[in-house]
DNA sequence: CCCGCAAGTGATCGCATGATCAATAAGCGG
DNA sequence: CCGCTTATTGATCATGCGATCACTTGCGGG
């Protein structure tokens, strides 16, 4: 059995760079990892592994020549998408009192947006959240101690009282921006295509709750 | 094999009603269900009927006298855990005007937390929207036409202007408080034991925000 | 041009899981 | 107390899946 096409005289008909059959390992395994990806943000993390060498056009067998399991390969998939999903630069954007606090609080979601409101890194997260792994409690909590507190610190700063608001509040506000990405990936329901000016929205009414509407 | 005890002249010994061998096959059937309930929240749609027998103490067997088979059985599932999630006096309640729009917001938050942030609803919830479950877009949409839209209208009337609040500001809102069950049961995140005083800031930000102060 | 390394394949193993069915025994009516 | 109905069991089947391995073949270096 070959490819397609059985036509006499005709050769291999190298169409593209990927009908390539061998592949350095490099290549291969980062071609893997990118299937796995997307297949198991589809499937789940239990989706098969002959279902994904089906997608990647190889054999199933071969998934194990990279990976000595599957769960190895999960691990994989999860280093590839919890990597850099947190930039190290919005610390520092969210202290920066040279600008608005409303200003960096928009910057900060509007990237943070950008970065979340992925199809597959929300479902990969939230099937993983379901299996109870602990990347997630690890993710969330650092996702406080480096980003939200520091907000709660500048919000408290701004406003003078520190009674105004409190770490669940910031959590409330963070579940209000997700949430829009969890309807959209999860629930497959509809949403705006662009999340910045509900974004804004929150954040405004945010602040103004506060006593610290646009103007400041 | 017999239940426990090996001593001589010891009767069946019904310690209690629940030792009983042979149920009447609707008790059976209702019995099934509920550890359904609460072991498909545990291990996911695709957990194995082998462990949901051995906390039920029956055979693997039974469950397939009682359900034609797994997809039935999950069926049954869906059925008993949304059933009642949304109560019919909620959409009157929002509209009650001889009460203030803060006192039905808390009131129908409050009512609705009690309902939602349950380990096994959320969880069931949560897998069923990730495997593509029509049910959950239904379910979302009757909440957001029988309560969301109503509420938007109350807000709407209270406030005097209808650009004030848009569809997609009550989603986050909604969002915000939901969030709190999902970091909770899908996260395993510590959250607050009683959501009410946090339902009741986050309801009382948003009416401040749209010039609708706890006074009012 | 062709040799050899290793990328890729195909067949297969063992186990888990959904589902079936004949055999068993619990418990009720008489 | 007996016998019948049927709830429940235990054994078994078929299939799907992770994993392994001997083999084949693409392809770069000499």
């Amino acid at each position: 059995m070959r490819g397609r096409d059985e036509g006499p005289m005709t050769k291999p008909a190298p169409t593209a760079e990927q009908d390539r059959r061998r592949l350095p390992p490099q290549e291969r395994r980062a071609q893997i990892v990118d299937a796995a990806v997307s297949f198991f943000a589809d499937e789940g993390l239990d989706g098969n592994t002959r279902d994904l060498a089906k997608r990647l056009g190889v054999t199933q067998s071969l998934i194990f020549k990279y990976f000595d399991n599957k769960q190895a390969l999960l691990e994989a998939v999860y280093a590839h998408v919890y990597l850099d999903r947190i930039s190290p630069d919005w610390s520092d954007l969210l202290r920066d009192r040279s600008r608005t606090l409303r200003d960096r609080m928009i910057t900060f979601y509007s990237e943070y947006g950008d970065r979340i409101f992925d199809y597959a890194w929300m479902r990969i997260f939230m099937f993983s959240g379901l299996a109870g792994a602990d990347l997630n409690r690890r993710y969330l909590t650092h996702l406080s101690q480096t980003l939200l507190l520091p907000m709660l610190d500048e919000i408290r700063h701004e406003v003078g009282r520190d009674d105004a608001v409190t770490p669940e509040d910031l959590w409330s506000l963070h579940g209000g921006i997700v949430y829009i990405g969890i309807r959209k990936h999860i629930y497959k329901m509809p949403v705006p295509a662009d999340p910045l000016p509900e974004i804004v929205r929150v954040i405004d009414r945010f602040l103004a709750s506060i006593g610290h509407g646009p103007a400041h």
